[in-house]
DNA sequence: TTTTTTGTTATGTTATAACATAACATTTTT
DNA sequence: AAAAATGTTATGTTATAACATAACAAAAAA
């Protein structure tokens, strides 16, 4: 395993983290080249594939963004709370849910291997 | 109401039901172009957009990609399972598990307004 | 040196902004 | 009432924004 890419992987999660709603993969790139100016789509889409596929990062599907695990890393999948309002998003575990979720779907004789469940709306100070 | 668009998303909808799986709004322009060579993306994106909010069709996050409803018309959130192998998608509707999704992420506050749950894996033919 | 990873260029794919026009409805004028 | 003007909404059109990856070159590791 080589050290270079774990590198634009660290700075891409950086940035993530300093971030407080999800990222396009172009902003991300956006920010990562004023400290690397060259740095190509490629580049940002590697790192987020490695930083997604361990957990690390979480990708918006209905967003088309990404934002870092706000609990560092998730091994399961995640139900992420969107708030159309202000960005917000927010990270719940359920594996109970999942569970059922599986069960039901299950019923057809089909594999679950992985659930994407992003709930968009309203965050609570967004609400009033 | 006007009847202008409803006749551009009628052959929309006719060449998604016409589809054994999702199909992205260009292969569905491409269709339309062999009757309307002229035709443009915003004109499938109307459509699509209209379908959607009635619930004859349903846009795939994850894959960036749009169905007919199999049922006609749905008029709450779906549940989605898409198998990875052949794009077979099947639909599902529990509102008890979209309760409990939603009183689950309602304990923070948040007020949920739309559903997305994908689920991706293998269906049973190919999972043999 | 062979394999694997990373960089680089180019391009493919998805989606919408911005503006122009068409189609039809409504009101006003004659 | 018929014709003209105006308003309103849908559609067409062009261009481009935004998202993502294929394909190959270069470098590093094994």
């Amino acid at each position: 395993m080589s050290m270079r890419g774990e590198k634009n992987q660290a700075e891409v999660l950086a940035i993530m983290r300093m971030s407080r709603g999800p990222l396009s993969a172009y902003e991300i790139l956006e920010k990562l080249r004023k400290a690397h100016p060259k740095i190509a789509p490629p580049t940002i889409y590697r790192a987020l594939a490695a930083l997604t596929e361990c957990g690390r990062v979480h990708r918006l599907e209905s967003l088309n963004a990404f934002m870092a695990c706000k609990r560092g890393r998730h091994q399961h999948d995640s139900i992420l709370s969107i708030c159309d309002d202000c960005g917000t998003v927010e990270e719940n575990v359920d594996s109970e849910l999942l569970e059922e979720l599986s069960s039901l779907i299950g019923k057809s004789g089909f594999k679950p291997k992985r659930h994407v469940i992003e709930v968009h709306g309203l965050c609570a100070s967004c609400r009033s």
